[in-house]
DNA sequence: CACAAATGGTTGCGCTCGCAACCTTATCGG
DNA sequence: CCGATAAGGTTGCGAGCGCAACCATTTGTG
């Protein structure tokens, strides 16, 4: 296991894990893009809010932000655009009128039902390269790190 | 291995591994950020041209993009600021006067001597979440996944 | 009941980044 | 040897983002 001790004077940053990490994360991010990028004309931020607000109807802004991890200013951005173009519709909440439900429009559903498999399918096809005891063995290191840096929700 | 068949009709996005990626790309750099940022008042293009040079003196910008895998004009500007703070110089090459050596200067690497262990231990103590085991899986799946995304050098 | 503090959400501003265009110097082809 | 093309690097510009400030509404407290 080799408990290497950092005593070397040099850094290849090709080897440097949190480098790498980024760059997959970026390398990732353009593998999915074209699903939703090319195809439907969203970008991440309204993916990530169309992702959302499908699996969760009638959540607020900010319950987005939360689950998504993204500032509110983002978010709200991002709905704003999602709304012009009447992709989700927005009515005011009747208990606190501060916050505003957000739902899919018809359009937007059907958007979504197209969209869904097809990025689900994009992540198959990415998780096939490893085999399957890779991939049990990669989850289960993200998870561990996703604990220790306490990204869970 | 239950090769589950993309049927559901909804997304958790907390459980798409392109977002969990991406959010553990940014929880790492936050993470690092401790000792590059806070310390030695380094953003990420600058503390990668700083690693970049550090480990491979009398390189050109063009060798640093490569190898960073940034857009060029972002390390052309990493690099004028850190000329600026005199960290790096710059000499005009012989053979070929539009490219210009980049190398580090007395105080980048007393800098770099110093920012290196930092970071490495920065890095080890990251990893220290994962069990040997742990670690060797998810490196084997971090490896395979950068092929096949042609992510490697 | 009134006023302070907190909360959901939006917006102005400055910063960073990538694209395209550009400048300078090298190389290639006739 | 000259003109076209390419290559190393920089810069103007627009887009996207986060911060701080803000508006509207709600909640807490004397």
């Amino acid at each position: 296991m080799t408990a290497r001790p950092t005593l070397e004077r040099t850094l290849e940053l090709a080897a440097f894990v949190p480098f790498r990490l980024n760059r997959l994360a970026a390398g990732t991010s353009q593998y999915l893009a074209i699903v939703y990028q090319e195809r439907f004309g969203l970008d991440i931020p309204q993916w990530r809010v169309m992702a959302t607000v499908g699996s969760k109807q009638d959540c607020t802004a900010q319950y987005i932000a939360a689950s998504t991890r993204m500032h509110k200013t983002r978010v709200s951005r991002a709905i704003a655009e999602l709304e012009v173009r009447q992709l989700i519709e927005r009515v005011s909440s009747a208990q606190d009128r501060r916050e505003r439900q957000v739902r899919l429009s018809k359009s937007g559903r059907r958007m979504y039902t197209e969209l869904l498999p097809l990025a689900l399918a994009r992540e198959s096809s990415l998780l096939e390269c490893l085999s399957p005891e890779q991939l049990a063995g990669f989850l289960t290191g993200l998870e561990t790190l996703e604990r220790f840096l306490q990204l869970e929700d």
